[in-house]
DNA sequence: TATGTTTGCCAACAAGCGTTGACCAACGCG
DNA sequence: CGCGTTGGTCAACGCTTGTTGGCAAACATA
C-alpha cells in the first residue's frame, strides 16, 4: 500500500533498475517474436511465457492482458527522415532504403502487418502509424496538400506490398531480390507517387 | 429455402441435382464471407454454421473439416486476361483494371489475402496462385525470359499492396479513392515492372 | 532479527474451439 | 406398407485458450 519505492542503490538520475525488468524484457522479446510469426491469434501466451522461460500469469501480471501485451511489445516508431533535407528528385529513394532497412532488421513491423491483417485493433494501429507518421512525411514533398493523403496512401500501397509479399507470404522471386534492386525499382514508383504531377 | 428440383425431371446431363446443393453453397458463401471478414483463426465453424443456420456438425460432414472447408470456399481462379491480344504499352493498364474488377466483386480475394497473411497453408495457396497464374502472363509479354520472376513479384507487391491497403487494412485515403484514379495511378507502375528496360 | 514488498510458480476456472457419434424426420422406391 | 438413403439436430467429447487467486520463496528495509 505504501507507494514508497525508495532503494539504497538508487543513485541520482532515471528510475531503479528493478530485477523484474530483466524479465519483462525477455517477455517483450519473445512475444515480438511470436506475434511476427504466428500473427495475433495463435501466439498464445501460453507459448510466449514458456519462450520467455516464465510463468503465464507473469504475462498477465506486467501487462494486464493479451491485448496489453501487444500493444507493450510494438510500440512502433518508424524514425522517417526529415525529406526537406533531401534533393527533392531523390525523396523516393530515400524513403524506398529508409522502410527496407527498417523491415531486414526489425521483426516488429511484421509482427504489426501480420496482425493488422487478422485483427481489428491491429488494422487501426496500423492506420494510426500511416496517419501520423507517413502523412506528415508526405506534406513535407507533395505539391498540392489536398493531394497529400491520396498520394502518401498510394506510397504505402507499393511499401506495405513488397513487405507483405517478401517478409510474410515469402514469394520466393521477391525474396531473392537484392536490397539494391528493389531500391532500383520502388523508388521511381514513390518518387512519382509523392511528386510527379497527377495522371 | 430449398428450392429442390425434383429428382425424377433429372434429364440427362450433369449429375442429380440434391436437396442437400442448397445447403452446400449456404456454408460456402457463409464461409467465404467469415474468412474475407475475421481470417482463418477467428471464423469459427460454429459462426459459420449460424449463418448458413445449420448445425456446426454439418460442415463437418460435408467439408470433413475446417481446413477442408476452406479450400473449397476459396477455389481462386484469377481469369486473367490473354495479354497477348493488348497492346504493347496498354498491359498495365489491363492488368490493374482487371485485378481491381475482381477485388470490388469478389469477397473471396479479400479472404484468401487474409488468411494468407495468418496462416501458412494460406500463404502457400498465395504462392501457388502466383506462380500458376500471374507468373505465365508476365511470360508472355516480359522482354527477358530471365526477368520474368522478378517482375511478376513486383508487380504482385503493387497489386497486393493495393488490395491490403484498400479492403483489409482500409486505409481511409486508399478506400476514399475512385477505381479509375487508382487505375490511373497504378498502371503505369505495373507497365513500367511489366515491360520496362530494367533500371 | 522481524516485517513488508517483489517476484515467481501452481492449480484451477469458465469459455470457446474443432470434432464425433447417436438419434430423428423426411423422402424415394419396391 | 416396409426399408434404405439422405438431410439434419443434439449433446457431448477432449482440448486449448485467456485469466485469476493463493501461496512460497527472495529480497529490502528497519
Amino acid at each position: 500500500m505504501t507507494g514508497s519505492l525508495s532503494r539504497s542503490t538508487d543513485s541520482g538520475a532515471g528510475p531503479a533498475a528493478r530485477r523484474s525488468d530483466a524479465t519483462r524484457t525477455a517477455i517483450l522479446a519473445a512475444a515480438r517474436e511470436r506475434f511476427a510469426a504466428d500473427g495475433y491469434e495463435r501466439a498464445t501466451i501460453r507459448a510466449i511465457a514458456k519462450d520467455a522461460r516464465i510463468d503465464p500469469s507473469m504475462v498477465m501480471r506486467y501487462f494486464g492482458s493479451k491485448e496489453g501485451l501487444f500493444a507493450a511489445a510494438v510500440a512502433l516508431d518508424l524514425r522517417l527522415p526529415d525529406l526537406t533535407q533531401v534533393e527533392r528528385d531523390e525523396v523516393g529513394r530515400a524513403l524506398v532504403q529508409h522502410f527496407l532497412g527498417l523491415w531486414e532488421e526489425n521483426e516488429e513491423l511484421t509482427a504489426v502487418l501480420r496482425v493488422g491483417a487478422t485483427n481489428q485493433a491491429g488494422a487501426e494501429r496500423m492506420q494510426g502509424i500511416f496517419r501520423d507518421q507517413l502523412l506528415p512525411v508526405a506534406r513535407q514533398v507533395c505539391p498540392d496538400p489536398e493531394q497529400v493523403p491520396a498520394r502518401a496512401a498510394l506510397c504505402a500501397s507499393q511499401l506495405l506490398g513488397l513487405a507483405l509479399t517478401r517478409y510474410v507470404l515469402r514469394f520466393a522471386p521477391t525474396v531473392a531480390l537484392r536490397p539494391e534492386e528493389i531500391v532500383a525499382w520502388l523508388a521511381p514508383t514513390v518518387q512519382r507517387y509523392l511528386a510527379a504531377p497527377s495522371p
